[in-house]
RNA sequence: GCUUCUAUGGCGCAGUCGGUAGCGCGCGUCCUUGGUAAGGACGAGGUCAUCGGUUCAAAUCCGAUUAGAAGCUCCA
């Protein structure tokens, strides 16, 4: 139980496992870390400092960035703090005392201004010699926050805007016992381990070259195998579901990107080929499937009886990403989405947009990551329409009409404003990375402007030529992305059927190396991807390497295995249900088929 | 794009005050190899990311570029 020290000045005893005590524990570390730095480094003007998932930082404007050296010091100065004990106090200024306090605070002073003229009251907090603006709450004394470390320094925008200056941001963590920060800093470690950006080219899944560019991955014949295997699925499981697959150009003329709205909103994200003053015709690669597949429905009339019409395509897309963008398999220049447009009638577009998402939702349990998706409801920002196309009353309609089909389909999500595409709101499914940092995984959007645009139309029963509603979404995402999510989740050990190889054949010896092709012959017939071990090395060797590959199963041949004409089959380790023992070729090739397809099959 | 940091054979690293490069793994050849996490010998492979500057002399110092990392900002 630790004691909170509340804005009424009222004290409190919490466990520090409840939020609001562990908010307030990292809150009052970051005090700390601000008294120590003005301690240190007197000129240092003081950001802000909040707790945030797992830890807090501070932003400060200093003239020279902070070295790790400085970090240590400042840690240093941190813990001496803690040893003094200063007991916390809460107090409130009018606003005018609140600037001579804060005279040589600008940031401080900003902030005292807007909240003034908010009308708010200015609430400050004191420990020691060191005061800070702050709504609090925090711990009633600095010395329960006994373990903590200081992170790293990086930069960071005043407010969170790029116009800002940019001052220097330490983050840090803090737990009640340093047994719990021990265990913290191995997680941090351990979540290293499974990095998709060190583990996919430690696998050989895929690499990068200087020479070709930032954000271009090549994909190894592994890394490009599970990508194989997932677009054959993800393209059957759309064609059952009635999907029509188009196949159309990765790059068009400009004139296309001014219908849709692109080259207006999107151009700097764009690759344009050409130059509009002196070129008569400018193209641009795709950053979207859409104006592309909208011209194959556009091909002739339709009937409302026509609809819906989904069209499927795995599409190539590229985007300009800012130089800083780029990350691993995240973010890239070039990447492949399982993309699609469903088109269809008013009246259809609740029960195709809740069928996408079931597809969704389909996909994400067979890769095993559904636990680990949230849903982002994701609006529009109204006070910064300039990024967006259409009127304010047609947004409010279609996100409206999105609410009232995401409560039906009752799934758990949250609201998001400013995170739209510029022509209609968008059901993201966000998930995390090693590092904690998010991401949009796959997305399912609702789009009521583009069709006027392109002059899509059907007729519908009544005779009249209508606007149809557009759905874009994907059943997959992009694969790059969701290919490195897999990494991280499966740490590399893919399941069965995702496997690049499936089974490693270890000869005991160089003799039975005939043997072993001739079983490696026939597991490939049966469709296993096997592979064999070649070389003059130990067995014991041979089946470390296996293992370091994460490769579901071995099969480990010698002298009885050949006589008897079987396999000894061992698994991953860490796999208590896998195959293990010996058995015959045709029992093994069996018994992997059977479990492949239970895998998938839902 | 911004802040900070980084760049040495395929990978992981060492290289002290500037004096033209080493180690482990991997790779190749040969020997070895019968049983569940590293058998041995020999060998190949690097104009120290690129370009420019300072210097008698640069992997080492300086600048630019390219690429990578963390964070910020952005993300159709």
């Amino acid at each position: 139980m630790l004691k909170m020290l509340l804005h009424d000045g009222e004290t409190k005893l919490v466990p520090f496992e409840e939020s609001e005590c562990c908010d307030a524990f990292r809150h009052t570390a970051a005090h700390i870390l601000a008294q120590a730095v003005k301690r240190v480094f007197p000129a240092a003007k003081l950001g802000i400092g909040p707790s945030i998932e797992n830890g807090f930082y501070y932003d400060f404007d200093v003239e020279t960035p902070f070295t790790a050296e400085d970090l240590d010091k400042i840690e240093k100065e941190m813990k001496k703090i803690v040893k003094e004990g200063h007991s916390l106090e809460c107090f409130a200024l009018s606003v005018d005392e609140a600037k001579t306090q804060f005279a040589d605070e600008p940031y401080k002073l900003e902030l005292i201004e807007e909240l003034a003229q908010k009308g708010e009251a200015l609430a400050f907090y004191k420990q020691g010699e060191f005061i800070d603006l702050c709504a609090g709450p925090h711990l009633a004394r600095v010395s329960d926050v006994k373990a903590f470390k200081l992170l790293s320094a990086t930069g960071a925008y005043w407010r969170g805007s790029e116009k800002n200056k940019m001052l220097t941001r330490i983050y840090g963590t803090a737990f009640p016992k340093s047994a719990q920060l021990e265990e913290h800093l191995a997680r941090l470690e351990e979540a290293k381990l499974r990095d998709h950006n060190k583990l996919g080219r430690e696998l050989e899944l895929f690499t990068t070259a200087d020479v070709v560019g930032q954000g271009l991955p090549i994909l190894l014949p592994k890394g490009a195998k599970i990508v194989q295997l997932l677009q054959r699925w993800v393209e059957d499981l759309e064609e059952e579901r009635g999907y029509q697959i188009t196949k159309t150009p990765s790059f068009g003329k400009s004139d296309l990107y001014k219908i849709s709205g692109h080259w207006q909103h999107y151009k700097d994200g764009m690759f344009v080929m050409g130059d509009e003053e002196s070129d008569k015709e400018v193209f641009a690669l795709r950053p979207m499937t859409c104006p592309f597949q909208f011209q194959a429905y556009l091909n002739r009339g339709r009937s409302y009886r026509d609809l819906p019409i989904r069209y499927n395509e795995t599409a190539s897309l590229f985007r300009n990403e800012s130089s800083g963008e780029m990350h691993g398999l995240i973010r890239l220049r070039q990447f492949t989405l399982a993309d699609g447009h469903i088109i269809c009638t008013p009246e259809q577009v609740e029960k195709e947009f809740l069928d996408a998402i079931d597809l969704v939702v389909y996909v994400m349990k067979a890769l095993g990551l559904y636990d680990d998706i949230y849903y982002r409801f994701s609006k529009w920002d109204e006070n910064n329409r300039e990024k967006y196309i259409g009127d304010p009353a047609q947004w409010e309609k279609t996100q409206n009409l999105m609410r009232e089909i995401l409560d039906k389909s009752g799934l758990n999500y949250y609201e998001a404003d400013g995170e739209a595409a510029f022509y209609g709101p968008k059901l993201d499914m966000q998930a995390k990375n090693v590092y904690g940092k998010e991401d949009t995984l796959f997305t399912v959007q609702i789009d009521f402007q583009l069709a006027e645009k392109f002059g899509m139309v059907y007729t519908d029963s009544d005779g009249e030529k209508k606007h149809p509603f557009i759905i874009h979404r994907s059943a997959f995402g992009c694969y790059e992305r969701t290919l490195a999510l897999l990494i991280e989740k499966y740490a590399g050990a893919f399941p069965l059927w995702l496997a690049p190889v499936q089974v490693r054949i270890l000869p005991i010896a160089d003799r039975h190396n005939e043997f072993c092709e001739r079983v490696q012959g026939e597991l490939r017939k049966a469709g296993i991807r096997a592979e064999m071990d070649t070389r003059s090395e130990k067995i014991g060797f041979k089946i470390r390497e296996a293992q370091l590959m994460k490769v579901p199963y071995m099969a480990v041949i010698g002298d009885a295995e050949v006589e008897a004409g079987i396999v000894a089959v061992r698994n991953r380790r860490g796999d208590p249900d896998g195959l293990s023992g010996t058995m015959s070729i045709a029992d093994f090739c069996a018994a992997l088929r059977r479990e492949v397809d239970d895998k998938v099959i839902l």
